[in-house]
DNA sequence: TCAATACTTAACCATATGGTTAAATATAAT
DNA sequence: ATTATATTTAACCATATGGTTAAGTATTGA
């Protein structure tokens, strides 16, 4: 339980992989789809699904050469389970909320 | 932002540290009271406590020789607005909770 | 004043992390 | 059959992480 619990907060703490999650919400996407916004090499962003992948965050299924990457929506809930029971899980200011999560359709029109 | 974000998900991706927020729900702790139930040395709990102190998640208060840790109610906001934000973040199972908060009292009765 | 207490800092170590480039693999297209 | 595409694996590198022991610094108690 604590080892998993390592493996979710770790993958999260990495800026990079909450971006792909982000991008994930809103499709199913090949390798090579996922690494195009970033400024970074295939291999790095192989190496950050692999980590995404192990943690639970996402699934990845290989069809012909491409292997499609889609999101795990149960992935997050052990994490989310510890925050809650954690207690200081407060819903916070609706307006960091609508801030953020503008930012994140940006991110994705950014494509 | 992201950085802070880093910080934070890194923070949590520690057990002892996840362990050392669970004690100061209770009260605020001495350093030398924090380490006791840990199977390290101070200098190490010491170091963890630097981590958390800089992620936010606790505050620091030296009073004479003692230095009293003590819980940042806000410091995981941040963190619970990016999960909020992703959106995958459904009430879990209230089994699941029960029995983690279980967990948790048992922890603290442990020292 | 001297010793004990409550730490922190320094120096070190092994392993992990996040990136790179080059080579290998498998599938699809020509 | 050859080439292009999609991706992974391997080998490497610099820095970060999480621990150690030993030494240093205040503060308190005797």
């Amino acid at each position: 339980m604590q080892a998993k619990l390592n493996e979710l907060f770790s993958a999260l703490s990495d800026a990079t992989r909450r971006e792909i999650l982000i991008m994930l919400l809103e499709d199913d996407m090949a390798v090579t789809d996922v690494a195009h916004p970033f400024d970074m090499s295939l291999p790095a962003i192989s190496k950050h699904l692999t980590i995404l992948s192990n943690a639970g965050l996402i699934t990845q299924e290989r069809r012909g050469r491409v292997n499609w990457c889609k999101l795990e929506p149960d992935g997050i809930r052990d994490a989310s389970v510890w925050m809650l029971s954690f207690g200081q899980f407060d819903i916070p200011d609706i307006e960091d909320l609508e801030r953020l999560i503008e930012s994140h359709i940006d991110l994705t029109k950014k494509n």
